[in-house]
DNA sequence: CGTGTTATTGAAGTGTATCAAATTGCGTGG
DNA sequence: CCACGCAATTTGATACACTTCAATAACACG
């Protein structure tokens, strides 16, 4: 019952100082940022908590202000997947709204986050009146395809170790001083948190990463990459 | 050197009667109709020709209006993989263009096709002045990559059986009358030729299909459906 | 009619999931 | 702030589905 001191600002309509603001499909856009600004709604998750659910209608687009959100969807048999990882600036709930469909995952923040909403109308009515927001999202959904399809052809003909490397790399990339557990980073590279485990401590043997507990640090980045991309 | 007997229309503008005109993300928009009309050139492309090549910068959106094409990636090892198959209607060459890269896949014309060509700025320019194309795009890009990340969970977590069965009904639902060989079946379940063999075998076996040569009939759809989604 | 591709079946090897169990580490609440 | 409990880590053993290699037969194509 007793609550926590506030963590966010007072001033839900601070969009004009918003960190994401340049960076983000939206907002980005000159005729877009004032509608945007007068229709969204900021909301805070805490780690762990969910966005939305898989079968759900959309409501709308998600901009994620800060901390980290993924994606995922559950096999029958209980164990998750990754789909996607959106840090600060990057859209999620689109997909589902513009193939006219429910959601098809469901979204869970990674660690405490801020997200802003936009409404399905408003979204709707920005895309038909500014086409440079059309735009930004055909890149944002080409650039996911490219992703996606990358992901499969991987999982097809490349072996547990590399699409191991391939996610360190991915995942430092992306996410800067985010620490990873085994079980997420196997949720993403599509494989077990035993085979991960056995990978990374057959990376640090041959020196190519640095264990410090739960932080791993890479040495050898080149070694890594062609580990990711021969067998 | 000699020439076979011209197998297309000898006149190039016959977007009024195209059969594929009312299912295309183009030219089922009524503002967008006449601009395609003007701007469009038509191609023919024999079985096992290419359309575009991987690494080359997208030229436009090509749409099929008859035939089959696929979209596929070649491993280091020389293995094909069958990202997309795009039948009378669909658009090809879209995503690069929008993501702002070489096209990342190559597309080849799975039997004899005719397809349409609409250069960059004529699409370029449509989007930014048709909202409804921007839209039908959009869609399109929402479609394919529920596609894609489906086939990658369906990848990591089912055996090679159950996607076999999901290719099999995948390909039947969306292009009935083709056949298909061993070969291509296993490039887009993302498995062997073999182990596709050995499952039609088996699906034979228990009744489920009928083969006759080349061509399968599917005889129990219920079971081949539970084979792909159970394991 | 040849020639290369596809189909078909067999045998062998192995990568990786699965199961198990012990230890460590972290967060939560008392 | 410590203790508790649950989750993550770590390592080992086992099993098996699938790829890989190989060799023959059947087929389609020019």
């Amino acid at each position: 019952m007793s609550e926590k001191k506030e963590p966010c600002k007072p001033h839900p309509q601070d969009c004009d100082h918003c960190q994401s603001r340049h960076d983000n499909p939206l907002c980005s856009v000159e005729g877009a940022f004032e509608t945007v600004k007068s229709a969204r709604t900021a909301s805070n998750f805490k780690a762990g908590q969910t966005i939305f659910y898989t079968g759900n209608e959309p409501l709308g687009l998600y901009t994620v202000q800060s901390g980290l959100v993924k994606l995922e969807v559950l096999s029958a048999d209980g164990s998750a997947h990754t789909l996607r990882l959106m840090g600060p600036g990057q859209a999620l709930g689109y997909r589902s709204l513009f193939a006219g469909e429910p959601y098809q995952a469901t979204a869970i923040a990674v660690e405490d986050s801020r997200l802003c909403f936009v409404p399905k109308n408003t979204l709707l009515g920005l895309v038909d009146q500014t086409p440079e927001v059309a735009v930004n999202l055909l890149r944002r959904l080409s650039d996911d395809l490219r992703t996606a399809e990358e992901k499969w052809v991987a999982q097809v003909d490349k072996d547990a170790g590399s699409r191991v490397a391939e996610a360190l790399l991915f995942l430092q990339d992306h996410f800067k001083d985010q620490s990873w557990t085994r079980r997420e980073i196997s949720e993403w590279a599509g494989t077990t948190p035993e085979t991960v485990m056995r990978t990374l401590a057959q990376f640090e043997k041959e020196g190519w990463i640095e264990a410090q507990g739960r932080h791993y640090q890479i040495r050898d980045r080149e070694k890594i990459l062609k580990k990711a991309h021969g067998t």
